[in-house]
DNA sequence: ACATTAATTTATAATTATTATTAATATAAA
DNA sequence: TTTATATTAATAATAATTATAAATTAATGT
């Protein structure tokens, strides 16, 4: 936790940016709920129980932030908010979704499935690929469970 | 075109809905534009060009409706606004985007670049896939070549 | 240490996209 | 034709996000 708070300080130092107290607190959060996708309220809420006066702007000004400096992924489930996903310590790519269109559940996949595909993109669209965004929707293994016991 | 309509309108008789006058000249614009990414505002200004008594609502209304019935997707490329395509004939998944991230422009890739992706996820993640949204962000093929002068 | 400048924040207003409401209109069914 | 139903326009309401302005904090130079 800390080695990573040190480590982000340092990239916003290296950007001229300082970690203020509410950047930090906003940080804190986001570790502690790190596979949440939480949205800027959601964040601002969850700040707000220990720094009590931050201002939702600020929330959203530190997100807006971090998401330049690709410390978080800023992702959109097609719900109406945006959600922010703090980046695995040294990913150089976002990670996929899984979104069960039953229960609503969103999954991570950690692992990059898209090397091939990047490469095809590369090669035959001439595009240089430097992120992607990956989502699938479908049924979770938990709604198969449950459709297969309500039909037997 | 006017094949096309027709079988929007069987997909939506189908389904007990009618291709009324509204959603018909929301359609054609779609057609029209097919490969425009254009935004619910940008539709409702096209279609008001020729059916100037159409509210801003039903244009709303008309593309969730499309939505659901998967004639049209509704993909987000994260500035804030739902853009809504007409997907392919025929086609059982959302088309891919590159995305570029010097001049905005957005291309398309009809090809299935995922298929052998999704039976990892199918297989590793026991998630049955039911579509995808896949977007890269990059430098297009124009503006490589513009660097590329621009340094020389 | 003190004054000055710049960066950041809070509080709040404004904006923008989208959705809900309601009365009117058009369409389909009896 | 009458009645019921679906759809629409016009508008109000909502919700997410961004802009503004005054206050606070931090950094810099003297």
């Amino acid at each position: 936790m800390e080695h990573r708070i040190e480590q982000i300080k340092k990239q916003l130092h290296a950007q001229n940016y300082k970690l203020t107290p509410q950047r930090e607190a906003t940080v804190r959060v986001l570790l502690e709920r790190e596979e949440d996708h939480l949205s800027a309220e959601d964040v601002y809420l969850l700040v707000k129980e220990k720094s009590p006066e931050i201002g939702l702007a600020t929330v959203y000004r530190t997100l807006e932030l971090l998401s330049e400096l690709k410390i978080v992924d800023k992702i959109n489930f097609g719900d109406g908010v945006s959600r922010y996903d703090l980046r695995k310590e040294g990913a150089k790519h976002f990670h996929h979704h899984l979104v069960c269109i039953e229960c609503g559940s969103v999954e991570e996949i950690v692992n990059d499935l898209l090397e091939d595909v990047e490469k095809i993109v590369e090669k035959d669209f001439g595009f240089e690929v430097k992120d992607h965004r990956l989502t699938f929707h479908g049924i979770c293994r938990q709604c198969q469970g449950a459709v297969v016991k309500a039909t037997q």
